[in-house]
DNA sequence: GCGACAG
DNA sequence: ATCTTGTCGC
């Protein structure tokens, strides 16, 4: 049955996706305010991880979505989509890069999950509008992004023990809210670096949409096992990344 | 003007 | 992100 989908992704089109850097950048200033915030999460059943990955030399874009339940965080549901690439990475614009693919991959999860975590930053972006927060706008649905590297603001030392973090500050811009949480400084926060593992290099949280800080820390840590990433993205990951169980292919199987 | 720069 | 071998550590 072509085009009834049991979810379908989003109810109303936020815009196309052929646009240029430059139409890019003013969509974001555009889209940045409607980046919602909330202190709480409540009945959160099915967490949903997703990360993409790229194969032929960047030519095709696999977006990885993978559907866990709380609280024992078991894998449900695991999709896989593969579509032509269609813009390169540029610093800033990774969204409108990625989430096509995603989108199409969340169109077959089997159910519609309570909260999302991305790969990548939420509002800790220049425009606040990174590849978590804008997905949740699409998805109209809670979302925070887990990243492995800094984009934009600066940050202390974070201490060494697991579950510590450091809040990761920014210089206000126009995109931030008059009530954006600020610090000693005046300086907005827009993230944190958590150490999710002792010793490890810390993982950058920060929230995507329709959550807190404070919310997005505490679950990304109630997801954690004993690795770097929490389960959903730390799944996701390796599902877009080709690693994993992935010897599915003994010479037999087609289709 | 010179770096920095998610995935 | 992706290309890649071995290697250090729990």
């Amino acid at each position: 049955m072509p085009g009834t989908s049991l979810y379908s992704f989003p109810r109303k089109p936020l815009h196309d996706w052929s646009l240029t850097p430059e139409q890019a950048v003013a969509l974001q200033r555009e889209l940045a305010p409607r980046v919602e915030r909330h202190d709480r999460l409540d009945d959160v059943e099915w967490i949903a991880g997703m990360d993409i990955g790229f194969e032929d030399e960047g030519a095709t874009t696999r977006a990885a979505v993978v559907l866990l339940h709380w609280p024992d965080l078991t894998p449900v549901d695991e999709i896989v989509h593969r579509e032509p690439t269609r813009m390169p990475y540029l610093p800033g614009l990774l969204s409108f890069r990625e989430i096509p693919a995603a989108l199409s991959a969340f169109a077959r999860l089997s159910r519609r999950p309570d909260l999302v975590m991305v790969d990548g930053q939420g509002i800790a972006h220049p425009r606040r509008l990174g590849i978590a927060a804008h997905l949740g706008l699409w998805l109209d649905l809670p979302t925070l992004g887990v990243a492995k590297k800094r984009l934009c603001g600066r940050h202390g030392e974070v201490p060494a023990a697991r579950g510590e973090w450091t809040a990761l500050s920014d210089k206000r811009r126009d995109e931030d809210p008059g009530d954006a949480p600020v610090d000693a400084s005046g300086r907005v926060i827009i993230g944190a670096l958590l150490r999710s593992r002792q010793n490890v290099k810390p993982v950058i949280v920060s929230p995507g949409h329709r959550l807190s800080l404070a919310t997005a820390l505490d679950w990304t840590i109630a997801c954690l096992g004993r690795t770097k990433l929490p389960e959903p993205t730390r799944l996701a990951d390796r599902i877009a990344s080709r690693r994993g169980s992935r010897f599915v292919e003994p010479g037999g199987s087609r289709l």
